[in-house]
RNA sequence: GGGGACGUAGCUCAGUUGGUCAGAGCGCUGCCCUGUCACGGCAGAGGUCGCGGGUUCGAGCCCCGUCGUCCCCGCCA
C-alpha cells in the first residue's frame, strides 16, 4: 500500500492504488502523492517513459482515484524526503489508469483540520479521508479488538442484546420506534443493554459482554452523543473488587493497544471523600484537592482574615499558574466573584488570594494547609508558582450551607475546575508528559442510593434500582429509616476528570428488589408493568452478580487526544442531534405514517 | 428550556465612526515549466456579506426577529 514501501523495496514492480493528495506539474515531469490509509508515497511520471501516462497525469486532480503501476527507485541523493516515512523512494510510472475522478471537494484531505465542522459533517467521507481521522479510527478498531481478546480471554462470552426492546431503568428520555403491527405501540431503544445483561446471569451466562450501542435521547455535549458505544459487561458471583480487577485488565489492554502505558490498579476514593475534597463525584486527580480550612483556622487567623467563627473555609491550588500582576488578580476577583454572584445563594466572598511566596505570616498556616493536603495527594510540593484559593460564604447566612453539606464543597469544587481549565492552556496544566501519569484513574465507590428529588419530594434511585444496598445499610435499618444515607455497592471509573463508566453490583432477591421499588415510591403495579418480566425472572434461581460499562467512545476520544467524540465516531451526530450528511431525522412519507398508525400535531 | 461565541468567495479570514469596503491568502480554471514534495511563474473566474424585516438619503457595519454550527448550564451515567 502507499504507506509501505521502503528503500529495501528498491527495483520492485508495484501497483499503487489511491487518491491523489496533491499534484506538482512541472510540464513533462509531473509528481503525484498518492495517498491510502496507509500513508502517501510520490509518483513519478516521466513524458521520456511514457506520454501516455502524462497525458493523464495532466489530467488528474486531487481527489481522482488512480492507479500507478511501475517500479519503486531509491530516490537520489538530496531528493529525498525526509518528512515522510516513505520519503527515500518514489514510484517511477510506466502506466497510469484514472479509476475515478472527483469533483473539486469543498476542503481538501491534503489539510489539517478545517475550523468548519458543519462542512465536515456534511461531507464527512472527505473528512474521514484526513489521515488524522483514520489514524483515530485505527486507534478505535485496536481498542475495541484488544478488549474483546483480553474478556474472551477471561471466559467471557459476547452475546449481542435486541435494539428494539422496551424502556430501560436509566432515566434519560427514549427514543421510540412505533409498531406497525401493533396499532400505538412503541419499541423503545435500549438506555443500555442493562435488563437484558442481568437475564442473561440468570441464564447462566456467567460472564458476558458485549460492545454494545445505547440510545439517550437528552441533549448532547463535546462527550455525549445521543448513540454512543459501551463495553458492557456482567459476571456471577462477583465481589467488588473481582469488577475492578477485571475491569483494570481490559482498559490497560486497551490502552497498551494504543501504545499507552498506564498503572494499576486504579486509585480508589468513596464518594463522600470526592465530595469533600473535590467537590465533585469525578474528581481529576491530576489537581491536588482542596482543603476544608474550617476547623484549622485559629481563633486569631479567623480575626485577622475576617472570617466569623462558625463560617466554613475552603481552599484550593491551582499549581504552576505563576506571578499574578495586581491587575491579574484583580480581574480573577472578579471573575471568581461573578461565577459565585448568579444565584443569590451561593454569595461567597473571596478573602485572600495570593501566589505562595506572598503568604504573610498569619495565613502561612492556610498555606501549609493546603501544602499537607497535596502532598498527600499528588505527591507534589506546594510552590511559589501555585496559585492558592481560599472560600468562605458571605456573613450571615449561616442556615443556607447547613441544610446541605455538599453544597459548598460542590461549588468551591466547581470553581476550583473553572479556574484550572483557565490557566490549563497558558501554563500547560494538562500536557501529556508521556508517561503513566499522563492518565489518573480513579474508582469512585459507595455512591449514595438514593437521591431527593426537590421537585417531586420523593427519593430517587441515583444509580438505577437494580442497584444492591451496603449490607451494613440494609442490617442498620438506615435502608428503612433513612435514604440518604443508604450507600450502594455501585462505583464508577473515572479517568483525568472524566466519567468513563459505571456499574454495579446487583440486587438477586426478588424480595429485596421488591422493597426497592417500594421505597422509590414505584407501586407494585408499576412495577410489575415496567419490569414484571425481570422480577419474575428472578424468581427462577438468580445468582448474584454485577457487572460495569465503560464508554469506548470517550477511552478513544482521551486516547487520540481528542477534544470531542465527533472526532472518533465515523458519522457523528450535530449538537442538535442531526446528521447533516444523511440529514436525519427527517420527515416519514404519508403511507409510512398511515401504516405506523401515526398523526403529528406538527404541520411540515 | 437558559447563557455565551461564531456566520463576508469553495476554505481560512480582514473589512475602522454607517459613505470606492466587495478585499487578502489558500484553493479553483487556463497557459508555461524535467526533480518537486505546502513546487514555481503568468493570466483569469469566483460574492443573495446566513435568512427576513426595520432605521437611514445610504447598511457587511445600527436595531428587531429568525436559522445554522460550536461551547456551557439545566437534562443525561
Amino acid at each position: 500500500m502507499c504507506g509501505e514501501l521502503r528503500a529495501s523495496d528498491a527495483g520492485k514492480q508495484v501497483v499503487l492504488m489511491g487518491w491523489v493528495n496533491r499534484r506538482r506539474d512541472h510540464g513533462d515531469l509531473i509528481f503525484l502523492d498518492l495517498r491510502d490509509r496507509s500513508g502517501i508515497t510520490q509518483v513519478v511520471v516521466d513524458k521520456s517513459r511514457s506520454g501516455e501516462a502524462l497525458e493523464k497525469a495532466e489530467a488528474a486532480r486531487p481527489e481522482y482515484v488512480i492507479a500507478a503501476i511501475g517500479e519503486v527507485r531509491a530516490r537520489e541523493a538530496g531528493l529525498e524526503n525526509p518528512n515522510m516515512p516513505t520519503g527515500d523512494i518514489e514510484v517511477v510510472v510506466s502506466e497510469l489508469l484514472l479509476l475515478s475522478d472527483a469533483k473539486t471537494p469543498p476542503f481538501s484531505p491534503a489539510e489539517d483540520a478545517i475550523q468548519n465542522e458543519e462542512l465536515r459533517l456534511q461531507y464527512r467521507y472527505v473528512d474521514l479521508r484526513r489521515p488524522e481521522m483514520q489514524k483515530n479510527f485505527v486507534v478505535r478498531h485496536k481498542v475495541t479488538q484488544a478488549i474483546r481478546a483480553q474478556l474472551s480471554g477471561e471466559g467471557f462470552l459476547e452475546i449481542e442484546t435486541p435494539v428494539l426492546t422496551r424502556s430501560t431503568p436509566e432515566g434519560a428520555r427514549d427514543y421510540l420506534v412505533p409498531s406497525r403491527v401493533h396499532a400505538g405501540h412503541f419499541y423503545a431503544l435500549p438506555q443500555s443493554p442493562q435488563i437484558f445483561k442481568q437475564i442473561l446471569m440468570v441464564s447462566g451466562f456467567d460472564r458476558y459482554f458485549q460492545v454494545a450501542r445505547c440510545f439517550r435521547d437528552e441533549d448532547l455535549r463535546a462527550d455525549r452523543q445521543p448513540e454512543f458505544t459501551q463495553i458492557d459487561l456482567e459476571v456471577s458471583f462477583p465481589t467488588q473488587d473481582m469488577i475492578f480487577g477485571i475491569t483494570e485488565r481490559f482498559v490497560k489492554a486497551a490502552f497498551e493497544a494504543a501504545g499507552e502505558t498506564i498503572n494499576t490498579p486504579f486509585l480508589r476514593m468513596t464518594y463522600d471523600e470526592a465530595i469533600n475534597k473535590y467537590g465533585i463525584d469525578k474528581p481529576d486527580m491530576r489537581l491536588p484537592a482542596m482543603a476544608n480550612l474550617t476547623d484549622v483556622l485559629t481563633p486569631e487567623l479567623r480575626e485577622t482574615l475576617k472570617i466569623e467563627a462558625a463560617l466554613p473555609v475552603y481552599g484550593f491550588v491551582i499549581p504552576g499558574v505563576g506571578e499574578l500582576s495586581g491587575t491579574a488578580r484583580k480581574s480573577l476577583l472578579s471573575e471568581i466573584r461573578t461565577f459565585f454572584g448568579d444565584s443569590g445563594l451561593d454569595a461567597l466572598d473571596l478573602v485572600r488570594l495570593r501566589t505562595a511566596e506572598q503568604f504573610v505570616p498569619l495565613a502561612e498556616e492556610i498555606g501549609s494547609h493546603l501544602n499537607a493536603t497535596t502532598v498527600a495527594f499528588n505527591g507534589n510540593n506546594f510552590t511559589a508558582d501555585d496559585l492558592a484559593v481560599v472560600i468562605t460564604p458571605k456573613l450571615g447566612t449561616p442556615e443556607m450551607w447547613n441544610f446541605d453539606r455538599q453544597w459548598i464543597p460542590k461549588r468551591v469544587g466547581a470553581l476550583r475546575l473553572e479556574l484550572a481549565k483557565k490557566f490549563a492552556d497558558k501554563h500547560q496544566l494538562f500536557e501529556k508528559k508521556g508517561t503513566p501519569d499522563d492518565y489518573k484513574f480513579l474508582w469512585v465507590t459507595d455512591f449514595p442510593m438514593y437521591e431527593f428529588n426537590e421537585e417531586k419530594k420523593t427519593w430517587d434511585a441515583a444509580h438505577h434500582p437494580f442497584t444492591a444496598p451496603h449490607e451494613d445499610d440494609i442490617k442498620s435499618g438506615a435502608l428503612y429509616n433513612d435514604k440518604g444515607a443508604v450507600r450502594a455497592l455501585a462505583y464508577d471509573v473515572v479517568l483525568n476528570g472524566l466519567e468513563l463508566g459505571s456499574g454495579s453490583i446487583r440486587i438477586h432477591r426478588k424480595d429485596v428488589q421488591s422493597e426497592i421499588f417500594r421505597s422509590l415510591g414505584m407501586s407494585d403495579e408499576e412495577a410489575r408493568e415496567r419490569f414484571g418480566f425481570f422480577l419474575e425472572a428472578l424468581e427462577y434461581g438468580t445468582p448474584p452478580h454485577g457487572g460495569i460499562a465503560l464508554g469506548i467512545d470517550r477511552i478513544v476520544m482521551l486516547l487520540a487526544g481528542a477534544n470531542s467524540l465527533r472526532e472518533v465516531i465515523a458519522f457523528p451526530k450535530t449538537a442538535k442531534a442531526i446528521d447533516l450528511m444523511v440529514d436525519a431525522p427527517s420527515l416519514p412519507t404519508e403511507m409510512q405514517m398511515r401504516e405506523l398508525h401515526l398523526k403529528t400535531t406538527v404541520r411540515s
